[in-house]
DNA sequence: AAAAAATAGTTTCGAGTCGATACTTTGCAA
DNA sequence: TTGCAAAGTATCGACTCGAAACTATTTTTT
């Protein structure tokens, strides 16, 4: 009998509770919650189909109302901005505001755990992120969880050139860094589950 | 530069969310909040040193006075017991009840997640828990908090024989089942660090 | 084109989290 | 004995969070 994979929750659990607790200690001075400063660093990392309230409410598993009320304080506090989308006035985008940016600057709520990882080598990492990579896709697929990925690796994602690429689900153009940032609209590629197109 | 350590983070981050929102939903027939169902599941796992308030507070990251709050209405929901120690009478004991254990026996909060390593080979599994064991205990002494182990690798375990072990800390005989539970006087042996296979 | 349904987001409500602070009881050491 | 540390509890206020009702747009149906 294998306990690993329980050993491996346990881990999880427990390191995703110091990262929480890292959360708040980050946003102790500006009296922010965990969950907000885990929204900032969202904001850092969406993509341009993914800075919407709702995509973020998914990304953060809350309800859109509970949403709401965390970008009205964050919105309050300056630390974002909330504008109308253009081509589809219900939409709001959200972006970092110069402070948010400066925040998350001074606070850093990320380094401690950068360097905790410091005495293993690259090579157990990757090992280590890819048994947790396809953790995440069998369980977000199994409970039909948004999926948010990178690009590469979406069934949408098509190179043009060396340096040219595009989203064929949306039909826009990236660049280079925006194909890194997360997309609530990935979608694993080859081999998955086959979509019912009704 | 390697951004693995950065996407190693995001998992973890992505994976504690999920897990927290398995013990939401876990915990919502019975109005209970994920602290709650972790609450719960922490006592099935703490061993005889590690079952007070003051281990859970730590364990999970709350201050005394919030983690009294919550042993509270567990108490009045009936799913834990209280009693006192009998040497420190300042020391508050706690247990799963017969309704606590059915609870978590119903609920189940963790299936979801074994289920979602059902693809991956006990070999990537067990690596995956020593980069991230020793990224737990790296980022535990950068932090000083409470280690939280299990006996085996732990500096004060002592085997007595085949099937008797021994805290040398507190003195006491411990039984095979006790010596995998959690306890928070866990020390790190020194040793060495083992690479991957494979 | 008008009506109906769906979608994005906001507001309101109530129970509960959570840290800070002050407090009680118990244990321990000078 | 006196003082102080430790384990836990109680209280307060700002905030989280889901549920449900609501507004404003867009899409679909008729």
């Amino acid at each position: 009998m294998d306990k690993s994979p329980e050993v491996l929750l346990e881990l999880v659990e427990r390191l995703g509770n110091l990262l929480r607790a890292e959360f708040r200690r980050a946003g102790a001075d500006e009296q922010l919650q965990p969950v907000h400063v885990h929204a900032l660093v969202y904001l850092t990392r969406a993509n341009r189909y993914s800075n919407t309230p709702q995509a973020m409410a998914e990304y953060l598993g809350l309800t859109k109302g509970t949403m709401s009320q965390s970008l009205l304080l964050l919105d309050r506090r300056g630390l974002i901005e909330r504008y109308q989308d253009d081509l589809d006035r219900r939409v709001v985008r959200l972006r970092l505001s110069t402070s948010g940016e400066q925040f998350l600057y001074d606070a850093q709520p990320q380094s401690a755990w950068q360097h905790a990882t410091r005495n293993i080598s690259p090579n157990r990492i990757r090992n280590a992120v890819s048994a947790l990579r396809e953790t995440l896709t069998t369980f977000q697929s199994d409970n039909d969880g948004q999926p948010f990925g990178t690009c590469n690796g979406c069934r949408h994602f098509e190179r043009l050139s060396a340096r040219a690429y595009r989203c064929g689900l949306m039909g826009d153009r990236l660049s280079g860094p925006e194909a890194r940032k997360i997309c609530w609209l990935y979608e694993e590629k080859g081999g998955g589950v086959e979509e019912d197109e009704e």
